[in-house]
DNA sequence: TTGTAGGCGTTATCAT
DNA sequence: ATGATAACGCCTACAA
């Protein structure tokens, strides 16, 4: 027993293959005369007859699928975004294919040519990387691209971001008002734009407060994870500098910092303040619960999603950026500084 | 500029595109002149040329690819899985095509009818319903499938899940070690596989140890979620029932009891110990630091995807169950009953 | 060893 | 309004 196919279809309803897709398809269904369309969709009812996408896909070159580049499922940040992604998509009709890169370029590589391949018709890529000459390329090819929590230099693409100015604004404005003077920047990898614009964003926020801009203070970490944020910290507490509060790249690099509290026996937040950026889950259960810029995550998915079909549809229009705005929330890492 | 086809690489080389195409698959290549089958590659080299897997799928009714369907991305125990499965799956040159079901039985039926008309040479399921009439018939249908974490009732399929009886095994002789005799049980939902095995260990290892199973110290979670593992504590809480340790029925739950501990004022472990299960990310980070039941993700997936590639080799092949076994996790939210 | 021809299931175009 | 035809790109008997 085969699936069933619209020549099958036809057979039953007594039409033409090409009149059976015709009355199956709601846009050119008008073309077809109402009794006979009936008849059509009855016997394809009856069969259980399913379009086969592939067929469909080789014959128009379409999909109604679009391809998704996450750098990292197990980071905590990224599904719900995707599912913002998803529900936009499906609403629309559309299937979204996820790719995990494991943030390997070589790798991100392979797997959107395999999604080119298959006709996606469209991608949203939150790729680490700030040079990528493939997202430039791709571009150059017409291939419509959203980008998401990430830019990309030097290409003039439609992208939606939680905005690191106000998001770190508020952190520093927190620590501040708590008391603190000597604030640390534990930076995400200045290879990426996120990192970047962080890291900005916190020397102009320690300026708007008055506070001397040290150097020494900023520590770049070499990715956006639990471990490097810990040997960030080891090194800025060898260094010697002193300082009372740490504005981490994100959540994770906030948690690695958790690490070394243990180890130097230092505590937070009495020794040490620390606010993360993401809000990533859970952070309310941990010991201390995170401080943290929470971010609209599957409303930037929810964006992208919108923006992407927006760039589908007129493939033309100028490229727009969403910025979605980030809120402070206060937990228990976060204190005035002990005085002595 | 079109992306070049099979055509263009044989007219480029002077030869049929019959030829060409045998002279791209390594396993009809032999059947060609080695210094033909030499301009052929050459050719296809020099534009780039990749071949048309919708095509390709049309006419081998094959895709290269296989569905994951996950009830949950948000679940922080399914991004290492899907590693797993993925690494296995593109060493042999397959794909995985991830669907997120949101535990929805509709959204689930469509994904994976999605996934069928898209070729999908086989599906591996972790999927939460015992109950699931959808997978039987499919399996009637002869879709090679493997299950993740889960089984289905009256389903002889291949499936890749913890060893429940060991793990609920190890959490209980670890809190019986501290001295406890009334443990809990806040059981995940007993319409998932998963829930009803780990409660009948749990029943089990009781009666191991001599302990008696107080019908009144099992209570069921509506979903495996934090919210209703603090719902579930409250029940328990509410009825009067004395105890000093729970068992829950995932990592999730057990952190839905720490809300209900700050609520009601009890002090974790010296009023109450609690054990997870799965041992998700940042355990360790937690207040308390979480005790827990790990289970080896990566792994999980590696043998899944092993056991789908198999059972697509060799369809008749006796359904095999893969148990991998738990390790216990010590941390600091289990400790003995404190004596009065 | 290579070429020929037909078809996978669908849809776009042309003719009726 | 419907039917006929061809084509999307590839693969595979079969023939040469």
């Amino acid at each position: 027993m085969t699936t069933p196919t619209l020549r099958d279809v036809a057979l039953i309803a007594g039409v033409h293959p090409a009149t059976a897709s015709r009355a199956l398809n709601p846009l050119t269904r008008p073309q077809v005369n109402a009794e006979t369309a009936r008849k059509v969709l009855r016997a394809a009812e009856s069969i259980g007859y399913q379009p086969n996408p592939i067929a469909r896909s080789l014959k128009t070159a379409r999909s109604s699928t679009i391809g998704l580049v996450i750098p990292d499922l197990t980071n905590p940040l990224f599904p719900p975004i995707v599912r913002g992604i998803e529900d936009v998509l499906n609403a629309a009709g559309y299937n979204a294919w996820i790719v995990n890169t494991d943030n390997d370029p070589d790798r991100e590589e392979t797997q959107i040519e395999s999604l080119r391949s298959r006709q996606v018709e469209g991608l949203i890529v939150a790729t680490a990387r700030r040079n990528h000459p493939l997202l430039v390329q791709l571009h150059a090819q017409g291939v419509p691209m959203v980008l998401v929590n990430r830019r990309v230099d030097g290409l003039d693409l439609p992208s939606v971001t939680a905005d690191d100015d106000t998001g770190i604004g508020l952190a520093v404005a927190h620590l501040v008002e708590q008391g603190h003077t000597r604030i640390a920047h534990l930076a995400g990898p200045q290879g990426t734009s996120t990192g970047v614009s962080r890291a900005r964003a916190f020397r102009n926020a320690l300026l708007d407060h008055g506070l001397v801009n040290d150097a020494a203070l900023t520590v770049e970490c070499g990715y956006w994870s639990e471990s490097e944020g810990a040997i960030a910290l080891r090194k800025l507490l060898d260094s010697g500098t002193t300082f009372t509060a740490i504005v981490a790249g994100n959540d994770l690099i906030a948690l690695g910092c958790y690490d070394v509290f243990a180890e130097r026996g230092l505590h937070c937040p009495d020794d040490m303040s620390v606010i993360g950026f993401n809000e990533m889950p859970f952070l309310d259960k941990m010991r201390p619960p995170l401080s943290t810029v929470a971010i609209p995550q599957y409303d930037i998915g929810v964006e992208a999603a919108r923006l992407l079909l927006d760039t589908i549809e007129e493939p033309d229009r100028h490229a727009r950026s969403i910025l979605l705005a980030p809120s402070l929330v206060v937990r228990s890492s976060t204190a005035p500084p002990l005085s002595r």
